[in-house]
DNA sequence: GATTGGATAATTGGATACAAAATGAGATCC
DNA sequence: GGATCTCATTTTGTATCCAATTATCCAATC
């Protein structure tokens, strides 16, 4: 259901040529340092060059493809450091995040956070990488209350930049499995309603998972 | 000096496009609402429409201008709660930048942060919104150190969204006179060499200025 | 055997051409 | 008078074409 490409709500060729690659992207079908070929990669979706190279150009800005003049577009990856550094930069704008959402949160609020978690359970028992997408979707419904739709709109993007790596951490070892409980706590801690508190927890819980992915992610290659 | 336009440095006509556009953008000559017509900049630099359009893109990345479908390209320009938005992120990431900065520094690091802000002080003293430069200047001074170029590359990105309200602040009041004692107690406390307070004042002092510019600037815009 | 050189193929960058959509001005209707 | 409709004009989106750059391959050389 969450992997149907929504290429027919595109309203333009660049629109549904951005959507193809960056769900291709994200579910890992394009191996970092590959290269992507205008050509062919209009050939497949059915229309020419041109609105394939704009939308290199937004992937560009995503992070998620690297730009060269006369020599093409290459998947990105992220290197050790890169990762390491995507997870510092998520860790306190997630922080801000979170701290501008604690005064809104309500009682609903807490029980549809518990629901996300059984979720991605869930979706973490039944071997599916659907994981990942609960777990942005457990974050997500947390920074969304700050109501700041530029913050919302970066964190989202590092979450598409990191999606490949969690994936493979999930294919690796089970450990998300026990990141229930991890969040959990982080629940327990937002329900005490102290601003400042919450912002510290949730970046621990940021920085604390960058190392062990950082490690099994990038065990054989730059 | 500053104001040269690096054209004949761009090895592509899209770089050509996106740097000219960015400069217009800076210095204000695009006012916000207005509508970037690709023919019209096209012949402006002599060039086809098509690499103006990616520069569009690009520029829509930055958050430069807002792109819709159809209906061409408009300069972007920051509501209030946008622009206070802004200077939140502002503040965490280069809380992060300074925090990560501060083991590294050095006694001729501190005398180079004192240089920039003479310079700055020159700038503001002789009028020209030159000062808006110096002050990037300093501040990216400061966050290079960091060592992080994801980091620093999102904190210039952020800069360069608002130098034009900078810009109309500077030349609306002279309140940025008197930000040289501001700074130079922010570079007191970095001398402690203490992380955590590093941090936690370069976040203040992001955060204070916030309100004022914001005040000054949207008068009369939504 | 590894390296350099050059011809050829693959690929990108940019201009032009054309179709589709939006914008705007004037006429028409209420 | 104000709102709505119509049609010409403007502007955007995409395809195609050509030139320029880069990659690849194969032979010649050290």
């Amino acid at each position: 259901m969450s992997s149907v490409l929504p290429t027919s709500l595109a309203n333009t060729a660049e629109q549904e040529a951005y959507l193809y690659l960056q769900h291709a992207l994200r579910t890992g079908r394009y191996k970092p340092g590959e290269r992507l070929i205008s050509e062919e990669i209009a050939a497949e979706i059915g229309m020419s060059r041109m609105p394939v190279r704009e939308a290199f150009r937004r992937l560009a800005a995503d992070g998620l493809v690297t730009l060269r003049p006369n020599r093409g577009c290459v998947v990105a990856g992220l290197s050790f450091d890169e990762l390491y550094e995507t997870f510092e930069i998520r860790s306190v704008l997630e922080g801000l995040a979170v701290r501008l959402a604690t005064p809104k949160m309500t009682e609903e609020h807490f029980e549809e956070l518990e629901r996300l978690l059984d979720r991605m359970e869930r979706a973490g028992h039944s071997g599916s990488s659907d994981w990942v997408l609960r777990h942005q979707e457990f974050h997500s419904a947390i920074y969304t209350l700050s109501g700041r739709p530029k913050l919302i709109r970066q964190i989202s993007a590092l979450h598409v930049v990191i999606e490949p790596y969690m994936r493979i951490w999930f294919d690796y070892v089970n450990k998300p499995l026990s990141a229930r409980e991890e969040h959990d706590q982080l629940i327990k801690v937002l329900a005490l309603k102290d601003c400042a508190k919450a912002e510290e927890v949730m970046r621990k819980h940021i920085l604390e998972t960058a190392p062990t992915l950082a490690n099994y992610v990038n065990s054989g290659r730059p």
